[in-house]
DNA sequence: GATAAGATGTTA
DNA sequence: AACATCTTATCA
């Protein structure tokens, strides 16, 4: 289980943190803190599970079989500068949260999959699963109330609707990584990170 | 426990 | 027609 970080002094994370190579910015956003102002109250979750999707990857939106292929209306905001948000709609009935990363004009992105709540935790531990409404892309942006509304936000400010900082620093032995899950192509690609043995992972 | 199917609407 | 998902139903 991921700890709280109160007691650590937490900074922004800056564009320099997502102008990187796009794998390391989805292991390296384990642990860190996502801050959201969406309604009165500001609240705070810690990441516990992404993905990383490239522009080389065929499962990512912003794929292109050639580059002079043109870019999309829905995968635009995957160009835009580092640090900013992603939100797409899913099945027809699910949003998912992503923040771009590497240089603007590349097409690459983090898929936030599961969070820790800190301000509104779990009386003492969740008593199965299913009491999770934070272990899954779509589950977390429901609970959240996020929905594409809250696209090309620029994450990497303090009075922005969502930003993201540091938070608890973790041992290498708690990042766990492996496949993607819930696609069909490039799914062999080992870009999913979690916290080990965290109860908020999606899945089992 | 496992597996299957349905909901729903944007995208290319 | 496919889809970076989740819930509910049914079988065990």
């Amino acid at each position: 289980m991921a700890k709280t970080g109160k007691d650590n002094k937490q900074s922004i994370l800056t564009p320099d943190f997502f102008n990187r190579p796009t794998v390391e910015v989805a292991k390296n956003l384990l642990g860190c803190t996502l801050v959201i102002n969406l309604s009165k109250n500001k609240q705070r979750y810690i990441i516990v599970e992404t993905e990383a999707y490239t522009q080389d990857d065929p499962a990512c939106h912003a794929y292109r079989k050639s580059p002079t292929d043109k870019i999309t209306p829905r995968a635009s905001h995957l160009y835009k500068a580092p640090g900013t948000s992603y939100v797409y709609l899913i099945y027809g009935m699910y949003h998912c949260l992503n923040v771009v990363t590497e240089a603007e004009n590349i097409g690459a992105a983090v898929l936030f999959r599961a969070l820790e709540p800190i301000d509104k935790p779990s009386p003492s531990m969740p008593t199965s699963k299913k009491s999770i409404t934070t272990n899954g892309p779509g589950k977390l942006c429901k609970a959240l109330g996020i929905t594409r509304e809250h696209n090309a936000i620029d994450m990497t400010r303090p009075d922005s609707t969502m930003y993201l900082t540091t938070g608890s620093v973790l041992s290498p032995d708690q990042i766990i990584q492996t496949t993607r899950i819930g696609i069909s192509k490039a799914a062999d690609y080992p870009w999913r990170f979690y916290i080990k043995d965290n109860p908020y992972v999606s899945k089992k």
